[in-house]
DNA sequence: GTGAAAGCGCTAACAA
DNA sequence: TTGTTAGCGCTTTCAC
C-alpha cells in the first residue's frame, strides 16, 4: 500500500497525505483531526514509505557503499559490523562488499554502488588505479571516503593507522627483550601498509644498532593469505640460523604463521618469540596468547560512518589514528626462548 | 549525467537511448551507426544507470537484505560474506545487518529493508513475533528465507542444520571415549537452536545409557557471548566432581569456556576434554586444535541466495543441512585425561 | 487548511 | 528505424 491508497480511502490528496505522515507542512496547519485520521489509516494499512521512489526525487538514497579489501580479514569483518551499526544509528543502510583483493571485482563493486546512488563510498581500495575513485570523488552526489589503504591524489578523507609507527613501537618492545635475529613474515608487495610495516621493523633494528642482516624476511607466496603465512613461516624456520623472534605484518599472516609452526612442532614462547600486527580471533586464547598491535577499529568505524555521513562540501582531512600494543605472552627474553 | 543528457547531446530521444543501452528492443531495430554513436556517446560521458529510477519503474531492486541473529558469531561472519558474494555475482546488492539478538533492532531493520523495497529478505530471527514476517512473506513483492533459525508458521523457504542429531553425533563420539560425567555449556534459553542442541546431548547420554545426572549444566548469564562461556565454565570448573568432557553448545561459548579454563590454568586435552558446536577462528590453532562440529556455511548460503532469488511464487520448502565434525585434538579417552 | 500539478530518471506501450 | 506519451510513488511549489 502506497501513500496514494491511503489518501483514496480518506478522500483527500497525496500532498496532504505526504505532508502529514513526514511532518513536513512549512505553512500548511492540518486539522488535528485530519492528522489523526491519515496517522491511524497509515498505521492500520501497514503503511511503509517507498524509500526507492522518495529516493528519486530527493536525490538522496541514505544509503553507504562500503567496499572492503578483503572481509577474510578479521578485522575488517569487525570493522563492517561497527561501521553498520553506527551508520543505522543516523538512518543509513549499508551495502557490504568484499573486494578479496581483487581489484576488477572491486571497479565491478564500484560502479554498482555509483548505480545504485549511495550518497557515500567507503573504500579500503585495493587497485592502484585510483582515476575512476577522482571522478567519483570530485562528482557532487557521492562523497567518497577512503581508509585503511589511502592511495594520494583522491579528493576526499581518509581514516587510517600509523602503521610504521605502530610496528616500530612493537619491534622496539620485542627487541629490548634481546633479540638479535628476527624473522618478517611478508606479505603482498603491493599493499603499502605492509611496506610501511615493514619500514617500521627497519626503523627499531636500526634504532638498537642492529645491522640489517639481522633480519630475515619470508619468501611466501606474495599474497597476504593464510597459505601465505604458512609458507613463510616453513620458509624462516628453515634457515640454518634460526631467528629467535617471528614478527608477521598482518593478522591473516599471523594466522597461517602460528599454523605452519605448530605444524613444525615449535612452541612458541618457548622455542620462538612471536608477535603480529593486528588482532584475531584466538589470539588471547591460545597458549601463550599472542602478543599484538591492534587497530583501533571502533574508532575508526566511527570515524568513516561520520565522514560519510556528513553534510557539506567534503573536504580532504586525513586522519591518522594510532595503534595499541597488547603484550601477552608469545615474547619471551631471548634468553628464555632459546 | 543521465539517459537524457545523452539523448540530448545526439538529438535522439530517451526512448531510443534506453533501448540501445538496455539492448531491450523488441521489434525495433536500429542503425548499426545509431546504436554505435549512442554506446560511445555513453562511455565517453561515463554513464551510470541511475538504479533508483529503473527500480521505481520495474518495482524490483535487485537487492537482498540479509539480517543476522548476531554477528559476534564468527559463523555468520562467514555466511554474510559467502552469501554477499554469491548474491553479487547474480547481479544483487546485499544490505547487511545485525539484530544482534535484539528483537527490537530486528524489527527496525526489516521495517527498513522493506521500506527500501528489497526482492528478498533473508533472516535468521531473534524474536518469537513472526507476525511482521507473515505479513511480509504473504505480500507479493519481497520474498521472506528463513535460516538458522526458522520458526514454523511462516510461509517462506528455510535453510537449516540438523543441530539436535549433529550435538548427538559429536557428544556419542566423546562419550565412546569414557567420560561419564559430562558438562554443558549453554547460552540463551530463548534460542531454540541451543535447546535442540542440547537434546542431541541428552540423546547420546541415553544411548549410552548414562543416567541424566551425570549431565552437568552451566548457570552462565542466560546470554549466548562470550563472557556468558566463561561463567558457564567457572561454574561448571567450581562442582566438587568436576566433568571429565565439557561441550559447548556454540562458538561463541566455546570462545568464553575456553578463556575462562586458560585463566584458571586447566589445560584442556590434558586436565579436561572439550568439543564445541560450530568452528571458531582459531579453533585449529590452539594447542590442542579444538574438536567442533561445523555447519555447512557455504552450502547455506548458496541455497539462500537461491531462495531469494528464485522467481516464481515462493515455496515454503525447508532445506536441514548437516553438520560435519570436525576432529582434533581437545577430546582425549577418560583414562588419558584425568 | 487543502489540493493540483510538475517532475525525479527511467521503461514500455503505442504511434509514426 | 525512431519518437510520443504515460506512468512508477513520492515531494514540493504554487494556487485556491
Amino acid at each position: 500500500v502506497g501513500i496514494r491508497q491511503i489518501a483514496d480511502s480518506l478522500s483527500l490528496s497525496v500532498c496532504t497525505v505526504s505532508r502529514i505522515l513526514n511532518d513536513t507542512m512549512g505553512d500548511a496547519k492540518y486539522r488535528k483531526e485530519t492528522i489523526e485520521r491519515v496517522r491511524r489509516a497509515a498505521e492500520e494499512m501497514g503503511y511503509r514509505p517507498n524509500m526507492v521512489a522518495r529516493s528519486l526525487v530527493s536525490g538522496k538514497t541514505h544509503t553507504i557503499g562500503l567496499c572492503l579489501a578483503d572481509i577474510a580479514n578479521p578485522v575488517f569483518g569487525e570493522f563492517a559490523a561497527l561501521f553498520e551499526r553506527d551508520a543505522a544509528r543516523r538512518g543509513y543502510a549499508t551495502f557490504v562488499c568484499n573486494a578479496g583483493e581483487d581489484p576488477a571485482a572491486e571497479r565491478r563493486y564500484v560502479d554498482m554502488l555509483v548505480s545504485r546512488r549511495v550518497d557515500a563510498l567507503v573504500i579500503s581500495p585495493v587497485g592502484k588505479d585510483v582515476r575512476r575513485l577522482k571522478r567519483i570523488a570530485n562528482a557532487p552526489h557521492c562523497r567518497v571516503v577512503l581508509f585503511d589503504r589511502c592511495p594520494g591524489g583522491v579528493h576526499a578523507p581518509s581514516v587510517q593507522v600509523n602503521n610504521r609507527n605502530a610496528m616500530r613501537d612493537l619491534a622496539s618492545r620485542c627487541l629490548a627483550l634481546g633479540h638479535e635475529r628476527v624473522g618478517v613474515i611478508m606479505g603482498s608487495p603491493a599493499d603499502s601498509s605492509l611496506a610501511l610495516r615493514l619500514g617500521g621493523i627497519r626503523d627499531a633494528l636500526k634504532a638498537k644498532g642492529l645491522r640489517a642482516s639481522s633480519l630475515v624476511t619470508s619468501k611466501g607466496t606474495g599474497a597476504t593469505t593464510v597459505e601465505g603465512g604458512a609458507k613463510g613461516m616453513r620458509h624462516i624456520c628453515k634457515k640454518r640460523t634460526r631467528p629467535t623472534l617471528v614478527l608477521a605484518l598482518s593478522n591473516v599472516l599471523s594466522m597461517g604463521a602460528l599454523a605452519a609452526a605448530k605444524e613444525l612442532g615449535i612452541r612458541i614462547g618457548e622455542d620462538l618469540s612471536f608477535a603480529g600486527f593486528d588482532d584475531f580471533p584466538g589470539a588471547d586464547l591460545m597458549t601463550p596468547g599472542i602478543t599484538v598491535a591492534v587497530q583501533p577499529v571502533r574508532k575508526m568505524a566511527e570515524e568513516c560512518v561520520a565522514f560519510a555521513c556528513a553534510s557539506g562540501p567534503a573536504k580532504p582531512v586525513s586522519k591518522t589514528l594510532k595503534a595499541k600494543i597488547v603484550w601477552r605472552e608469545s615474547v619471551r627474553s631471548r634468553g628464555q626462548s632459546r
